[in-house]
RNA sequence: GCCCCCAUCGUCUAGCGGCCCAGGACGCUACCCUUUCAAGGUAGAGAUCGCGGGUUCGAAUCCCGCUGGGGGUACCA
């Protein structure tokens, strides 16, 4: 039997890394047993259901390289199916219509929080005869339509979770219909996931509370139950339900730090999976080979922001060229011709862990530095090293060759003889140059940046410098 | 409140009765490299396997209780 299996985001939201990572899963079992990925937006909450957001949702898959074998199906454009089994459940006896006000449910709500137990709906429709509900729908009597829950136990069997028994006393017969005939969520899915014919459900635990609600379903709806398995939840940092407060959660917003896709996927695959055997850094294609349900983990996990980033940054040291270079381009590339920044990447790649801080990084080959780290230029600049920088400027300026070898000779011979140590002109320099203490080797970043740039900078910098202070 | 789930270094995890006084990765510390910062290399600290009972010749691994954490409790999804 083929597996299919179905990732249901619904468009109230961006598609969290939550979300993102129930999408792996499903995808990379789809992909592993040759079966059916399938893609369902459910939106059948009319009020919360944004349009937009279906394409954000499916931009962010599509970034990650999650790609879908049927649909997107939308369930506000399936209403014709959910009457249709509404319709057979109703004449079939295992759904009816409760004639209850809200203003009754609430206080039968209410009796029951008094009483320290769940609410389970005791209404007196439930034993209405079909004639005395038909002649009260007939007289226009609001109603919505309930599954009528079996009075045994249900038993979930859950492949990561392991098994759990739900007393019937703990299962309450849901609403599947609003009274304005609006299919509500638990409903919908299982009518959905019986008509595609879905196999596996592969979900966050958060769902596992509502999952003999389904066995019920699926088994009033005349089908066999699929195959469950439940995930431990992604948690933030401090251990609570990821959210916004914890910074990034949608994968949209990872993409904007400068994320790499396949650096989120392998990060987010770790988290309530592993391969065993160690193993850390993975395409897609060797997760797919190494992807079990077994292997899935029941425990909650936090994201850990800092892992991501090591993980993207050894996604981005062996990144292909060009497509880095299409990657870096939006985020704004030095005016500079291609030889020269090819120059720049190497030196600045392996000091980078996102696109966003690579390309701030390569700044300094572009325009001339016209703000100065007040910190170091505070600590570094005195009036007797002014000069000793113009010195130096002119002495590299007659450089033959200006080299990464020849500058360091010639800093080092400068340096020697004004009794300084490397350092102490190396810095300077360097905040002259780049505008800060922290940069690629400096005589590489000088090299790459030529004699003119280099020399013009240091001057320009002693300038600035020995001009009074700005009045206040 | 009630129902359900979970529990190994700070974090992600390996471990599915003896190979474990617990392995890997991130982070952290030190050293090497070095003109700064990274990257890289090497070494190291870090978990009495949440606690208490069982079962067993033997338990991180099985069972029970407790505690802690998470989730659910809608005419939301």
């Amino acid at each position: 039997m083929t597996p299919r299996v179905r990732f249901a985001p619904s468009p109230t939201g961006s598609l969290h890394v939550g979300g993102a990572r129930t999408a792996l899963y499903n995808w990379l079992f789809a992909k592993k047993h040759g079966g059916v990925f399938i893609l369902r937006i459910e939106d059948t909450d009319v009020e919360r259901s944004r349009k937009e957001l279906t394409t954000q949702i499916l931009d962010a898959m599509t970034w990650l390289g999650l790609s879908w074998d049927e649909g997107p199906f939308f369930q506000s454009e399936r209403t014709e199916l959910y009457r249709a089994a509404a319709d057979r459940l109703l004449r079939e006896g295992k759904a009816y219509r409760a004639f209850d006000t809200p203003d009754e449910l609430e206080a039968a709500k209410k009796e029951a929080e008094a009483a320290k137990t769940l609410f389970r709906y005791t209404g007196a429709s439930r034993d209405f005869s079909p004639e005395e509900s038909d002649r009260r729908a007939a007289a226009g009597e609001k109603f919505v339509l309930r599954l009528r829950m079996p009075d045994e136990p249900i038993v979930v069997d859950d492949l990561v979770q392991g098994r759990a028994e739900f007393a019937p006393e703990a299962l309450d017969d849901f609403v599947l219909v609003r009274s304005d005939g609006h299919p509500l969520y638990h409903f919908t899915v299982c009518v959905d996931d019986v008509e595609m014919g879905i196999t596996h459900v592969i979900r966050g635990v958060d769902h596992l509370p509502n999952t003999p609600k389904h066995v019920a379903l699926f088994r009033a709806l005349g089908a066999p139950a699929p195959v469950f398995a439940h995930l431990g939840m992604i948690l933030g940092g401090d251990g609570k339900k990821l959210s916004k407060r914890h910074g990034a959660a949608g994968v949209e917003e990872f993409q904007t730090l400068g994320i790499l896709p396949e650096a989120l996927v392998n990060f987010l695959a770790l988290l309530g999976w592993s391969p065993g055997e160690d193993r850390e850094r993975m395409t897609l294609e060797e997760m797919t080979a190494l992807f079990t349900l077994e292997r899935l983990g029941a425990s909650p996990s936090r994201f850990d922001h800092e892992k991501l980033l090591w993980m993207n940054g050894q996604y981005l040291q062996a990144l292909d060229q060009e497509r880095l270079y299409a990657l870096l381009q939006p985020l704004g590339l030095p005016d500079r011709d291609r030889t020269f920044l090819d120059c720049a990447l190497v030196l600045n790649r392996s000091r980078s862990r996102t696109l966003v801080e690579l390309a701030h990084g390569l700044r300094i080959y572009g325009d001339d530095p016209t703000e100065f780290d007040p910190a170091a230029t505070q600590k570094l600049v005195t009036p007797e090293l002014l000069p000793k920088l113009a010195a130096f400027a002119d002495r590299i300026e007659t450089l033959p060759e200006f080299t990464h070898a020849t500058l360091e000779e010639a800093a080092r011979a400068f340096a020697a003889e004004q009794s300084l140590s490397l350092g102490k002109v190396a810095q300077p320099v360097r905040l002259a140059i780049t505008g800060t203490t922290i940069s690629p080797p400096l005589f590489d970043v000088m090299e790459v940046l030529g004699k003119e740039t280099s020399v013009r900078r240091i001057r320009s910098f002693v300038k600035q410098q020995s001009a009074p202070p700005e009045p206040a």
